[in-house]
DNA sequence: ATGGTCGCGCAGCGA
């Protein structure tokens, strides 16, 4: 089974790159962030059409998450308390696919430190973290992708000395994050790419992604029982080129 | 060059 996730700024403008992109890589399941629409305008004959069930959590203009899968769509909630909007915007989806529970969340930016948005930004990681602990299972096979909006090691940005003093790389946000995986989940790009400098998001303005200049941002997160059964994981980076590129590229992997 | 680009939606904000 193939499971990926794209940030893929807004899904309506981005609908013909991510209807190519399932042709060509065809996963089983693709968990999607940004879409920028309210349920009733999420395209659901286009996914339809390619083969794919689609649940969508948005509100309009910012956030939304989806889940696309062709191996069953069930068990669908939305936010964390399961029902509507969550406070501070759609942010998280979960459904069950293949047997596999996936979860996609689109974390706060955060915008700046000392800002009300970055305690906003921490205080949804606790919510996620106590989500977890309250609703799932760390013995189950669970996926949890996405943007997590931060990068969890140095070795994630293309110069930390860059990202000192901003958000993304900050030691509250990296505990966070470091939380999922002490709850037991595993980074499983990071399994098959111990390697630095592998890059999901890269800044549109000044021509940053053709200088290299980008952050590992996006991950999937998977328990263990999910990890044993991992045998790739890639970043599709030549989805960020060419016409009309979303600015993060997608992630997958594949399980036996 | 002291900015640079997108998307939304039509001014200016958010990323």
């Amino acid at each position: 089974m193939r499971i990926a996730t794209w940030n893929v700024n807004s899904l309506k403008i981005r609908l013909p790159r991510v209807e190519e992109w399932l042709m060509g890589r065809a996963p089983d399941v693709l968990m999607m962030q940004e879409t920028k629409l309210a349920d009733d305008s999420a395209p659901q004959m286009p996914f339809r059409m390619a083969g794919y069930e689609l649940a969508h959590h948005g509100e309009g203009r910012w956030n939304g998450v989806a889940i696309a899968s062709r191996v069953g769509l069930s068990d669908v909630s939305f936010g964390f308390d399961g029902r509507g909007p969550d406070v501070d915007g759609a942010r998280f989806i979960s459904a069950v696919c293949g047997g596999v529970q996936v979860i996609s969340i689109y974390a706060p930016n955060g915008r700046a430190l000392e800002t009300p948005f970055y305690a906003a930004k921490l205080e949804w990681y606790a919510r996620l973290g106590e989500w977890l602990e309250r609703h799932a299972d760390p013995n189950g096979d669970l996926v949890i992708g996405g943007d997590f909006n931060v990068a969890p090691a140095d070795a994630d940005v293309y110069d930390p000395a860059e990202y000192v003093g901003t958000t993304h790389t900050s030691a509250p946000e990296r505990r966070g994050f470091q939380r999922l995986l002490d709850w037991g989940l595993v980074d499983a790009y990071r399994i098959h790419h111990p390697e630095g400098g592998r890059f999901t998001w890269w800044d549109y303005r000044a021509g940053n992604f053709h200088k290299g200049l980008g952050m590992r941002i996006d991950h999937l997160l998977v328990t263990r029982s999910v990890a044993e059964r991992c045998v790739a994981a890639e970043i599709d980076r030549d989805a960020r080129k060419g016409k009309l590129p979303s600015d993060h590229a997608p992630l997958w992997i594949d399980l036996d």
